[in-house]
RNA sequence: GAUUCGAUAGCUCAGCUGGUAGAGCAUCUCCCUUUUAAGGAGAGGGUCCUGGGUUCGAGCCCCAGUCGAAUCACCA
């Protein structure tokens, strides 16, 4: 393993500490009394409350003066600085906590605990004044260093901020320590879904956890992940919905359950789209999709007023205002309104020719269903920013939704749309048996003819449908990509902890045991690694002579005067 | 999957027409006081993504690849 100067350093610093008999990874708790936040909110109307304070995080900047020195340390809250003085750390004879722990084995980003007492510094920070310090554990890895100013009109300035999405999203941990906005959204996040969770059971639904591994995977088109167990001998699917396990459960007597569910979907990455998502589905029986919207409306909007205080919310260039009611249009409707063109009587051919003139690309295999939905997300979807609810789907598209119970050729569903994209699907459930099954091999109709997203057939949802299911309505709401919208996120990637991402490939690394069987003597196994050998396969195939320059010039680079140079037959024995 | 752009110090980035690898921050040494991106003096730190090629000479040009980003496509 290949360790910068600075990781290096820092691992002395830890051999040192252990000699000065100060444990880098001590084990016994430490009495945090207060956060950076109650010390800056509180301080100035009650200074005697922060007499005797104990806080404990990172230390994200220092700057060391002689006997004194200002840094900052860094809790979940936020920053605070602190001042240390030499005098008041190590009162007696003895200064090593100061001169040498301190100033010297300290770095930042080590996690420190502090005992002092709160004051105003004559620039006016409130800052700590530290009478006792304790390192907590020693960090080996120098952080990012980012730095925040202020110009006179309060505006934050970022220097060298940490912005490599590469890096942010595989290694979250430092992006989380050194953006503190990171953390406000992930906090947010949470307490959005807290809002929705809070919404539903105080109307007395219950939440419930149905199976992830599924037999049959179905609720939503969509190819899955496939797996297998190994006991069952039994191929199982991660589900791409959980759908068809609540309507068993309303089947089974419950009025009303809820799932945030983790929903797994094996198809193409987009800033809209991860493999695994969150979706929250909610079911409840004797209600319609009219009854539907009005809950939609209320539960957001409560969202948006618990997360923002407001029922208004930047998005990019846009405010989104979730205050009710919302906009309403049938999909005839809305496509007319963006297009002036009225399909809602056209036949499949007459459709085709619409999608002509407005540019929709089409292809042999969309039936009439998919032409509308087509023209609508081409023409109409993009446009509307402000929540909307689009209302009477196209029975092909919807093979779990009942008939509309007067428009012909439709179903009763409707989905919201924000910010140009989908923030939920619902509609009155199909809870006939026979159409519903009726529906299915239409499906598998599809599926023959090569769409692979169609549904399969699930002769136990049937059964539990032919006992009865009371007339349900049925919601799912993409917890990500209301997320992004909440907290003003771009990506789906800023508001998922840890987003898919392509693996990286990793050279098997040769130990230092590989090199000698081969005769290298150990001493010389880092100037192999410096020069870029680290497997057994690439020294192998080492041209001995450039090789044996090589090393004799990587030795001195490296100053490694104790360390003998091979000569060129032993090299050339290396690689025989 | 397609197109475009990118990869240089721990971090953010510069690097001219192909000619000895640069800055700021971070790190190390020295001075230092309630400082404000504290300051001053000095030092160390590089597989210029990988592999080929062109060339006397490649961070730069050419080819292939890896990884990433943006846009598009797919995702009812």
């Amino acid at each position: 393993m290949h360790l910068s100067e600075q990781e290096l350093q820092r691992r002395k610093e830890r051999e040192n500490l252990l000699e000065l008999n100060i444990e880098p990874y001590p084990s016994a708790l430490f009495e945090v009394n207060v956060t950076t936040e109650e010390i800056k909110e509180n301080f100035d109307s009650n200074p005697e409350n922060f007499k005797e304070i104990s806080i404990a995080g990172r230390m994200m900047s220092r700057r060391i003066m002689g006997s004194a020195s200002f840094a900052e340390i860094q809790d979940e809250k936020g920053r605070i600085q602190f001042y240390v003085r030499r005098d008041d750390i190590c009162p007696e004879e003895d200064k090593t906590l100061y001169n040498t722990v301190f100033k010297k084995l300290l770095d930042i980003g080590d996690i420190i605990g502090l005992k002092g007492f709160v004051f105003k510094t004559q620039v006016g920070e409130i800052s700590i004044h530290v009478t006792d310090l304790k390192l907590l554990s020693k960090s080996l890895k120098p952080l990012p260093i980012v730095k925040q100013t202020e110009d006179e009109e309060g505006n934050v300035k970022t220097h060298d901020a940490f912005t490599d999405p590469e890096l942010r999203y595989r290694q979250r941990y430092v992006d989380l320590i050194v953006n503190p906005e990171v953390r406000k959204t992930f906090i947010q996040r949470t307490q959005l879904v807290n809002s929705i969770r809070g919404f539903l059971a105080d109307r007395g639904y219950l939440e419930v956890e149905t199976p992830v591994l599924q037999p049959l995977y179905g609720g939503a088109a969509a190819r899955p992940f496939k797996t297998h167990h190994n006991t069952l001998d039994m191929t199982l699917y991660l589900r791409i919905a959980n759908e068809l396990y609540l309507k068993r459960l309303i089947v089974g007597g419950y009025d009303g359950v809820f799932e945030f569910a983790k929903d797994f979907r094996n198809e193409g990455m987009s800033r809209f789209h991860n493999p695994e998502f969150t979706q929250v589905e909610l079911y409840v029986a004797y209600k319609d999709y009219n009854w539907m919207m009005d809950l939609v409306e209320e539960m957001i909007e409560k969202a948006a007023l618990d997360l923002h205080g407001t029922t208004k919310v930047q998005v990019g260039e846009n405010v989104i205002d979730f205050k009710r009611p919302w906009k309403r249009y049938t999909m005839f409707e809305a496509i007319e309104h963006f297009t002036g063109i009225d399909i809602s009587s056209m036949d499949e051919p007459e459709l085709r020719e619409v999608c002509k003139k407005l540019n929709v690309p089409v292809d042999e295999t969309m039936g009439k269903g998919k032409l509308i939905d087509e023209i609508f997300g081409e023409q109409c979807e993009p446009l509307l920013i402000q929540p909307t609810y689009i209302t009477d789907y196209p029975v092909e598209m919807s093979p779990l939704a009942k008939r509309h119970r007067e428009k012909e050729g439709l179903v009763e569903r409707f989905e919201a749309i924000c910010n140009g994209k989908e923030i939920c699907n619902a509609f009155s459930e199909l809870n006939d048996p026979i159409d519903q099954r009726k529906r299915f091999e239409e499906q598998l109709e599809l599926g023959k003819r090569g769409d692979d997203e169609a549904m399969v057939l699930d002769e136990d949802f049937l059964r539990a449908l032919e006992y009865g299911m009371p007339p349900t309505a049925g919601l799912g709401v993409g917890i990500d990509r209301l997320a992004m919208i909440m907290t003003n996120s771009p990506s789906i990637q800023d508001v998922i902890f840890f987003p898919q991402m392509k693996a990286k490939k990793k050279p098997q690394y040769a130990s230092e045991k590989d090199y000698v069987a081969l005769g290298v003597r150990a001493e010389l196994v880092p100037i192999l690694q410096k020069i870029g050998l680290v497997t057994i396969e690439q020294l192998k195939q080492a041209n001995p002579n450039k090789l044996f320059n090589d090393v004799c010039g990587m030795r001195k680079k490296m100053k490694l005067k104790e360390v003998k140079n091979p000569d060129l037959e032993e090299v050339k024995n290396w690689l025989v």
